[in-house]
DNA sequence: TTTCCTTTATCTATCGATAGGTAGATTACG
DNA sequence: CGTAATCTACCTATCGATAGATAAAGGAAA
């Protein structure tokens, strides 16, 4: 990376560098293992090779960067998960969650930000919610048929508790286990 | 508590006092809310009345500190649950973790240090997974039948789960709703 | 007097945040 | 066109607050 670490040479940001993805990129690998409280402006900005400062001017506070951090989480999230009305929806969402625990090695990070919702900034929990009902609505519209809010509930909660359990437990597997078992019961 | 305010006048305090039982107390309640980055030495014993260095005295770092309060939650939690082999032991598990949510209004200090378990230091994940391995056992036995392992799986991480999604959303109703489903899942 | 608990006082490291400045790119205008 | 004003993205340096942790000393209990 001798261009990202040469700079200003004119070269490494013509237009507008993606910096500032590159540090949405690395506040969100550090907030999935910490939570909030987990990654601070300086390790996000060593982590790109840039000061605590430019962090800073990408966002002013540490609620801005979270709130986008959540925003940009449930995009993303959703995007990837396709059409609920398509063949195979329910197992693209167990799919999704899967990647989290087996690709990636991390927590969902709207999880994590949920079980310390309490202690979050407003703007923050918000964006949290807003995952939620997101995924919720999804889940609903993949399911289909009747007593859809509380199949939809869940099958989006356990899938959360199994990433959870399985990463507290070292046991990737377990996911596997519960993910099966979840799927019949909302069937 | 004019009691807790006099300090040192041998009043409330002969033998052991309670200090480290309220010192446990007071951090339990903190880290519920905010995960381990989400209390502080200074913060636990002002809300005890003490100094940071009398908190100290008691539990040196802040592992020991976070280590013992996981340790102590998971004795109460299984306790709490009584024997898994007498009738509606089922119930209760689901009880238990309805009252975190209802009366105490917080997570689960395990589920909430789980989801941050890769930034925790090593004794607290051990203690962590000492939780959910003594629950996975309680539930386990309270199933019985075959397969009880990944159905005690299922019920422990759908009502973990349960829990972290109803908070989040602010709707308890969520945790009743999605635990009805779990349990008749698991039969 | 010895032991346990707590205090005062302090250390180093890091936190989120801000001020002020610089280089380069863009835009507005004569 | 050229040049002046503006904007973007970063920098250095620093702020007050707080983090976890420690040493030394005081005081109550046995």
């Amino acid at each position: 990376m001798s261009a990202a670490h040469a700079n200003g040479t004119a070269e490494n940001r013509r237009r507008p560098p993606d910096r500032r993805d590159r540090i949405l990129d690395a506040a969100e690998r550090m907030a999935r293992r910490g939570g909030y409280h987990g990654f601070s402006f300086r390790e996000v900005a060593a982590a790109v090779g840039v000061k605590s400062a430019s962090v800073h001017h990408h966002f002013p506070t540490k609620e801005d960067l979270a709130t986008e951090l959540a925003a940009r989480y449930t995009e993303r999230f959703i995007a990837g998960l396709g059409a609920p009305d398509a063949p195979g929806a329910v197992d693209r969402l167990v799919a999704a969650y899967r990647a989290a625990l087996r690709q990636d090695d991390q927590m969902c990070l709207c999880g994590l930000f949920g079980a310390e919702i309490d202690a979050l900034p407003i703007g923050v929990g918000d964006a949290v919610r807003g995952f939620f009902r997101a995924t919720l609505d999804w889940a609903a519209r993949a399911l289909g048929g009747t007593g859809t809010q509380a199949r939809a509930e869940t099958l989006v909660a356990g899938l959360e508790g199994a990433l959870l359990t399985a990463r507290s437990l070292r046991d990737a597997d377990l996911y596997d286990r519960v993910a099966e078992r979840l799927v019949r019961a909302v069937e």
